[in-house]
DNA sequence: CAGTGAGCGAGCTTCCGCTTGACTT
């Protein structure tokens, strides 16, 4: 494709070229004869401060400071002339062409005036943003918000040293418009998935719930693992482990082994068993140690005689591991230094601004050559001349949709400064991450380590006559090489048996005869794969290619806010809001949360910026289904637009909100939290979950000590007069007391008496006023609230009771079917007989009561469209601007002290034009309120 | 998940990926 796909931005193409003066380099000087004054605008301020001096007087360096641009964020962004389109909500036209909004970000505003001004003493643009698919649409951004009338240029570099900066200058070429294009693609596919699903969710779990291509996938990651966890079965198994004794002379003495084998049939370990506990061989290859054989065994083998049956020895060498990028800094930090992910980058952003290191959030492993000979060099200097890698090392990329615009995360300057030299300068967080950094980076140019991996085989006949083999193997570095420097720390789940603990065996010969000076049984059980952490779910998304060094930490942040995943210590557990949500997505959007999608978006987005795949083509199979003969597999996901309309309709809430456990016992996730419910005799019976109950630990046994206690809540004291225990609790309707009523008396139930007699009395119930919490409700306050409704007095006209009550609308006054609302709570308790006889003499207000009682927050001038004077009002859902007719809230920014005429006149008109709210029948499902199952 | 009596102007929530201050206590 050689124009752009949208008409603004061939043109900007258009003007970008037409503009410059010579084709080829940069004008020298200008006609007048002064040199060319040229502005730079960079992405980073740091990056900025950093190349202005290689570059001298007649550069102007500025910084965008990220994306200026972007799709209008909500309704609220969206420009007034837009408002009424039926895609403003989602920012892009679907129907022509998928033509996004964009719109300067408000926090950008300022910034975009700078550029504008610092444009205004120039001669020449570069556009120097990052070397990657954002970069080049920021620079496209600028080029179209800027309009720049100086010709314009495309600067790109990959590592900051002065040559590399004055080369690029000198080499800049034209705005890559199919790069764009694949960044505005993959802009919109976010917005659309995003935008389109998240909506399903709020309608059939929960409302501000969220799905999108990165996060979705991380949950549904975590999720799976807590299923694997939850269908884990353990099993049991044992072996013997003997201490060897190799003879007076040998060193060491003694050494570690293990039983590996009887009569010739393997002993199972852990690795043979299957998550269901069971064996994964069933040919009767491997067997089975129980307790009682391992006792047995060990011993008739007590004082037997045991002979060296086999050694071999295998040379071992190994590689430093590749310098720092964002995703192995964040794993590395999470292991060794216990960081968070956000607390990494935090630290690491200070040290980048500081000048300590490279830029932090890249892809990339490649260090410059200079780089590469300070490492050298500080590896020489520390550690000698053996210790350094014969050749410089260059590290290859081998993870997916690597974009790689920067170098490796590494200590900056063309000499590295050892953590002891900037120990004064540098502390805490900061110098431990640094030290690391350093320590791989130095270490990714030493020598391989070497030694000799040893695996040696001891046999002996038990005193029983059956034929035993134990096992042992050990490492012996000859030469440390890196590990001197630097040792990777593996994950927890692989049993802390670090790659690189060195244990030692003695030299043994074939033959030899060993004696054994201890044989312990020793029992094992298989355990669950372990939880997902920080670095490891940073891992598997690299691993996925999901997510971008600038998004790992803030998808983990996203994932937490939206009350999918807790921590608990470092482990990343899956909320039950989470099961439904990727339960629903993977039962009715299945190819969205595919581990492959991303891979495959990605592919295709290569095509795109290889020019060979059409934009609107590729996203119209997505949105609306594949044409005939579409090719791309992110087409086939099935029409985005048509499965969210099918699956709000035939989506059922009650469904997707429980999930089976054991029995029929079911875990509901329902608007005030998740809870277990079963029937028992027709009834269906409930019981709060626990916050802090991990999915996984949530046995049958846990669930009947649950089901078993009756109506938590917090216990605020026995009333004194029923001496019944009150409790303060979250129910259907809001925070409320109740009281817990006594059991009925056992003799009752017991001697035959009809169920009538049992009938159990109601306990009060009184819902919390506005200002209390179920934290803080004292028990005064409790059986004040317990003593409603009060009885007023008698009405003398009627003679009908008046009482005040505390109701879903708030305080009133009720006589017989009339009611009356009453202005404060405190009222239920103070308003006297003749107050409400007066309160019953004024007629039943139709919703102006409030109006009528307060005034306007504010008047303005005349609506310019009905001309009727506007005032600002304050109703239930906040301030409002009314014209006696319309009326229409004030949106995030505007203010009842600053709205203008012109601003309000602009809501009401809008207003207007969406015409009245659509009735809420269809859709809306709450699943709380749907009837109880037949069963 | 407690069961109580109106009538009336809702609008917003949400995505991913680039970057840092400007705010308040």
């Amino acid at each position: 494709m050689a124009t752009g796909t949208t008409s603004s931005k061939a043109a900007a193409a258009t003007r970008s070229s037409a503009g410059g003066s010579r084709r080829n380099g940069t004008p020298a000087s200008t006609e007048a004869g002064r040199p060319t004054r040229r502005l730079v605008i960079v992405e980073s301020p740091t990056k900025a401060k950093k190349i202005a001096p290689y570059l001298g007087r007649d550069y102007v360096v500025e910084s965008s400071v990220g994306h200026i641009r972007d799709l209008p964020r909500g309704a609220a962004d969206v420009p007034a002339k837009y408002k009424g389109e039926s895609w403003a909500r989602l920012g892009v036209d679907v129907d022509n062409s998928f033509a996004p909004l964009y719109i300067v970000t408000p926090e950008k505003k300022g910034k975009v005036t700078e550029l504008k001004d610092a444009l205004k003493g120039v001669d020449e643009l570069l556009l120097a943003t990052d070397p990657d698919r954002e970069g080049e649409a920021i620079a496209w951004h600028l080029l179209d918000t800027l309009k720049p009338k100086i010709p314009v240029r495309r600067m790109v570099f990959h590592e900051i040293t002065e040559p590399a900066i004055r080369a690029a200058a000198e080499n800049t070429r034209e705005l890559d418009q199919d790069l764009v294009d694949a960044q505005e693609t993959r802009r919109i596919l976010d917005r659309l998935y995003g935008y389109e699903v998240s909506p399903v969710l709020w309608k059939k779990v929960m409302p501000k719930l969220s799905a999108g291509r990165v996060q979705s996938v991380a949950t549904r990651l975590i999720v799976q693992r807590e299923r694997e966890r939850m269908a884990f079965v353990s099993a049991e198994y044992w072996d013997i482990a003997a201490t060897l004794d190799a003879g007076a002379d040998a060193s060491p003495r003694r050494f570690g082994a293990r039983l590996v084998s009887v009569d010739g049939t393997k002993v199972a370990t852990g690795r043979d068993f299957g998550p269901d506990g069971q064996l994964k061989t069933t040919d009767g290859s491997v067997r089975v140690l129980d307790e009682a054989s391992a006792r047995r065994l060990a011993e008739a083998l007590d004082g037997r005689d045991l002979t060296v049956s086999s050694v071999e020895s295998k040379p071992y060498t190994r590689k430093p591991y590749a310098p720092f990028m964002t995703s192995t800094l964040q794993q590395e930090a999470g292991r060794k230094l216990r960081f968070s992910a956000e607390r990494t980058m935090r630290s690491a952003q200070r040290l980048y601004e500081n000048g300590y290191i490279t830029y932090m959030r890249t892809d990339s492993t490649t260090l410059s050559e200079s780089a590469i000979q300070a490492a050298r060099s500080q590896a020489r200097e520390l550690y000698g001349d053996a210790y350094v890698s014969p050749s410089p090392r260059q590290y290859t990329r081998k993870v997916k949709n690597a974009q790689e615009a920067h170098e490796a995360i590494r200590p900056a300057g063309e000499t590295f400064r050892t953590p002891g030299e900037i120990a004064r300068e540098v502390e805490g967080d900061d110098f431990r991450l640094y030290e690391l950094i350093w320590q791989r980076t130095v270490a990714s140019q030493m020598a391989d380590a070497r030694g000799t991996t040893m695996s040696v085989r001891v046999t002996g006949t038990a005193a029983t006559g059956e034929e035993t083999t134990f096992a042992a193997s050990g490492r012996t570095i000859t030469f440390p090489g890196f590990l001197k420097a630097y040792v990777e720390t593996v994950d927890d789940q692989t049993g802390g048996l670090a790659d690189d603990a060195e244990s030692r065996l003695p030299e043994l010969t074939q033959g030899q005869a060993v004696t054994a000076t201890e044989l312990n049984p020793d029992g094992h059980s298989t355990n669950p794969p372990a939880r997902y952490t920080e670095p490891s779910l940073v891992k598997a998304l690299e691993e996925l290619g999901i997510g971008r060094p600038s998004t790992y930490a803030s998808i983990i942040k996203t994932i937490q806010d939206r009350g999918y995943v807790w921590k608990k210590g470092s482990a990343l557990v899956p909320s039950w809001v989470a099961f439904s949500v990727v339960g629903l997505l993977e039962h009715h959007f299945g190819r969205l949360v595919d581990y492959d999608f991303t891979a495959a978006m990605e592919d295709e987005l290569d095509a795109i910026a290889s020019g060979t795949q059409a934009r609107t083509d590729w996203l119209s199979g997505f949105y609306f289904g594949a044409a005939q003969g579409t090719e791309g597999s992110v087409a086939r996901a099935g029409g985005l637009k048509k499965l969210v309309g099918v699956n709000l309709e035939e989506i059922d809430a009650r469904e997707i909100n429980s999930i089976p456990m054991f029995g029929d016992v079911v875990v509901r996730v329902g608007r005030y939290g998740p809870y277990l419910e079963r029937v028992v005799d027709g009834t269906s019976q409930r019981a709060n979950l626990p916050d802090d109950l991990p999915p996984d630990e949530l046995t049958a046994e846990i669930a009947e000590q649950l089901f078993a206690v009756p109506a938590e809540g917090r216990v605020l004291g026995t009333d004194p007069v029923t001496g019944n225990e009150i409790v303060a609790k979250e129910g259907r309707y809001g925070p409320y007391v109740t009281e817990i009523l006594p059991e009925p008396a056992e003799a009752e139930s017991s001697n035959g008496t009809k169920k009538k007699a049992a009938a159990k009395p109601k306990p009060r119930t009184g819902s919390l006023f506005k200002t209390m919490t179920v934290e803080t409700v004292t028990l005064e306050e409790a059986l004040r609230l317990l003593s409603l409704p009060r009885l007023v007095g008698i009405d003398p006209e009627s003679g009908e009771e008046i009482t005040a009550q505390n109701g879903r609308y708030g305080p009133y006054l009720k006589k017989g079917t009339d009611s009356r609302s009453l202005t404060s709570e405190d009222q239920l308790f103070t308003v006297t007989l003749d107050e409400a006889v007066e309160i019953y003499k004024q007629p039943k207000q139709r919703g102006r009561r409030t109006a009528a009682a307060t005034p306007p927050l504010r008047e303005l001038g005349k609506d310019s469209a009905t001309g009727k004077p506007m005032v600002i009002k304050d109703g239930r859902f906040g301030p409002y601007v009314t014209d006696g007719e319309t009326n229409a809230s004030l949106r995030k920014g505007d203010s009842v002290e600053e709205i203008t005429d012109e601003r309000a006149s602009e809501l009401l008109a809008d207003r207007r034009a969406r015409g009245t709210a659509p009735k809420k029948t269809t859709a809306r499902k709450a699943p709380a309120r749907r009837k109880a199952p037949a069963k």
